[in-house]
DNA sequence: TTAGGGTTAG
């Protein structure tokens, strides 16, 4: 009894600050306090427990009352440190690791702590291992940690194990294991495996439905998403806002905003309560859809946002090509992540300004923000784009440092294009061969990379390797095939890979492909062939390929085929300063001056106006920008002599008519 | 004798 009454001065001193959250104690100890153990007054604190302090003192008691021996008052205390988002998974595993014999309770608490935290699914994995050794065996609540920390460490091979362990002890027909199943096949991209699945459920839950919904809208499969939601609606299982969530991604995705309106309608139909989650979903939606009026709305709407809510609008800024509404918002955040910085950084690279991107990685370092992968990946994209190879050396130094191991593949691919558009071919290459778990993104790179540098023959080169190794190719690593082809004159080549695009690998081309095979064609001098094929495409042409026929005129001097050209495609595209400056050329290069001066007027009736092209170049890790006719440097007066006696030297070094 | 699965931003 004494015991006891020391716990109730404990509990009645702790009472005094937790009054709000547990008035129903007063009663219990004052009321009934005869008829409960000193065990069952224990658990009902466990249950409520609040925070680890509180839970700190409770094993206090827990070991002051010789409980120390009782696992399930033991299980309670675990279950609390390793799941609650209070707890604390160390506590939890230290509590755990002085248990003689550990109960299948404590294990299934441990694993789904392991399973949700940031400590990494692998010790999950570790845990499930533990448990089968010493002999506990899993049930249904077991396997859905495990299979989740399967799909994170992206473990095939280990959910298979885990479903046969499933059909060993007879917990399959579970609808939570199922489920389980189902999501890590959806982590692996094996959606249509996932759906079989789906469909061999009996009693599919609300979460099944949920799951496989938010499966076809990961994959980017719209319609089957809104099939299967049809379908959900006419067996009687209503969506919740999970259901909505996932269902705006996918309009999101599909930059459908007539499907999202309607998901909108629907939502305020069925009176769901718009949760944040659900909220920021549809900011989302309407943003990356380009309704920025709509998105300001719910935005103005939304009474406790969180840092989503703020980086969903400064990326619909971004997208919709706004700018200084997206820096003016940013500013006003009142919390930010690596993930809004990362936002604003790729809004200014999607926008351009490849210098501003520089300055707001080192802002965003300063600010006490660690770059993640995705900002390196940004800014060794401006890097690549302005061609500031010392800042890239920085980040390549930086990212092995912070990944000894090996370098996730995102960042080595941005690596690869980055040493790739600097000129580095080589060392490109290298980071190619090295990184272990190559994609068809990183093939693409490199082959595309090595194409625009002039290395046709290894560009080739390299697709048939991939060829060799049975990697299916895409339309990307066509483009770069093509590209090489054109870049380096091989003519038949190129007309068989076109062929074979379409023939061998079921890959319809795509603009950018018959811009290839046209400019290949053009700068042949098979204009005739070129022309046919333009007309053969089932899309209209666009300046591209415009401009490479034009282009071809220019160098084999068909001046007169490129005026008729150029008359149906002022038509067409009556502002495209780059075609009037292209026949413009063309005209003075065979010396009709008369016809260039003409062309010279059109361009000012019309109001073209020639946009300035910037060039940049690295000295001594500076990167200077500059245009033509530049004067506002320092050295103009020692540069332009230098230039001038340089292009004399070219002029006698290159035939006539291609400078 | 305790409990579980699905969702939003770069």
């Amino acid at each position: 009894m004494s015991v006891i009454l020391r716990l109730l001065t404990v509990v009645g001193s702790h009472r005094k600050c937790h009054a709000t959250t547990l008035p129903p104690l007063t009663f219990f100890f004052t009321r009934q306090l005869q008829s409960f153990s000193s065990q069952e007054i224990l658990h009902y604190r466990l249950q409520r427990c609040s925070s680890m302090a509180h839970l700190k003192l409770l094993h206090a008691h827990i070991v002051v009352l010789g409980l120390s021996q009782e696992n399930f008052t033991l299980g309670k205390l675990i279950s609390f440190a390793a799941v609650d988002e209070r707890g604390d998974i160390d506590y939890a595993a230290l509590v755990f690791n002085r248990i003689p014999q550990p109960n299948r309770f404590m294990f299934n608490s441990l694993i789904r702590g392991y399973s949700n935290g940031s400590r990494g699914p692998s010790e999950a994995i570790a845990m499930y291992r533990e448990m089968l050794s010493s002999g506990v065996s899993p049930n249904e609540f077991t396997l859905p940690f495990v299979l989740k920390a399967c799909a994170v460490e992206s473990s095939h091979w280990l959910s298979t194990l885990l479903h046969g362990h499933g059909i060993k002890l007879g917990i399959c027909s579970h609808v939570c294991v199922q489920n389980a199943l189902m999501n890590a096949l959806i982590g692996f991209r094996m959606t249509s495996d996932a759906r079989k699945l789906f469909d061999e459920i009996d009693e599919k839950s609300l979460v099944s439905w949920n799951s496989m919904i938010g499966g076809y809208s990961r994959a980017g499969q719209t319609m089957e998403a809104f099939n299967l939601f049809r379908r959900m609606k006419d067996s009687r299982v209503g969506p919740d806002e999970i259901t909505f969530v996932s269902l705006l991604s996918a309009c999101s995705q599909a930059r459908d905003s007539d499907l999202g309106m309607l998901v909108h309608l629907f939502i305020e139909m069925t009176g769901v309560q718009a949760d944040l989650i659900l909220r920021n979903a549809l900011l989302d939606m309407y943003g990356k859809c380009g309704h920025l009026d709509s998105a300001e709305k719910i935005f103005r709407q939304t009474p406790e946002k969180n840092v989503i809510s703020w980086t969903s609008l400064v990326t619909a800024y971004a997208r919709n090509g706004c700018i200084k509404s997206a820096r003016e918002l940013f500013a006003q955040m009142p919390i930010r992540n690596a993930v809004s910085w990362n936002s604003l950084i790729s809004a200014y690279l999607q926008n351009g300004h490849f210098g501003e991107v520089l300055s707001l990685f080192e802002e965003m370092q300063d600010s006490g923000f660690i770059p993640d992968e995705a900002t390196l990946a940004t800014v060794l994209s401006a890097c690549a784009q302005i061609g500031d190879m010392a800042i890239g050396k920085r980040i390549h130094a930086y990212a092995c440092e912070t990944n000894l191991i090996a370098l996730p593949i995102a960042l080595a691919n941005s690596l690869i294009a980055m040493y790739a558009k600097c000129g580095e071919v080589a060392t490109a290459l290298d980071i190619f061969r090295e990184v272990q778990c190559k994609n068809l993104v990183s093939w693409n790179i490199a082959m595309g990379c090595l194409a625009l540098q002039g290395c046709g023959a290894e560009a080739i080169e390299l697709f048939r390797e991939m060829e060799a190794l049975g990697i299916q190719p895409d339309g990307i690593t066509f483009t770069g095939l093509l590209t090489a082809c054109s870049h380096s004159g091989l003519i038949n080549l190129g007309r068989y890979y076109f062929e074979r695009m379409m023939s061998v690998h079921s890959i319809p081309p795509e603009i950018e492909h018959y811009a290839c095979m046209i400019d290949l064609l053009g700068r042949g001098g098979l204009l005739e062939e070129a022309i046919m094929l333009v007309g053969t495409m089932p899309m209209r042409a666009d300046i591209v390929i415009w401009g490479s026929l034009l282009g071809a005129c220019r160098i084999h001097k068909f001046a007169e085929m490129g005026r008729v050209l150029l008359k149906q495609l002022l038509e067409l595209l009556p502002h495209s300063s780059g075609l009037c400056v292209l026949l413009s050329n063309l005209y003075s290069e065979a010396g009709r001056w008369e016809d260039r001066r003409k062309i010279r007027k059109i361009m000012n009736d019309i109001g073209v106006a020639k946009c300035d092209a910037i060039s940049y170049i690295e000295i001594d890790g500076l990167v200077y920008e500059f245009m033509v006719d530049d004067r506002r440097s320092r050295w103009s007066n020692s540069i332009y002599p230098v230039l001038d006696r340089l292009t004399d030297h070219l002029k006698l070094e290159v035939p006539s008519g291609t400078l």
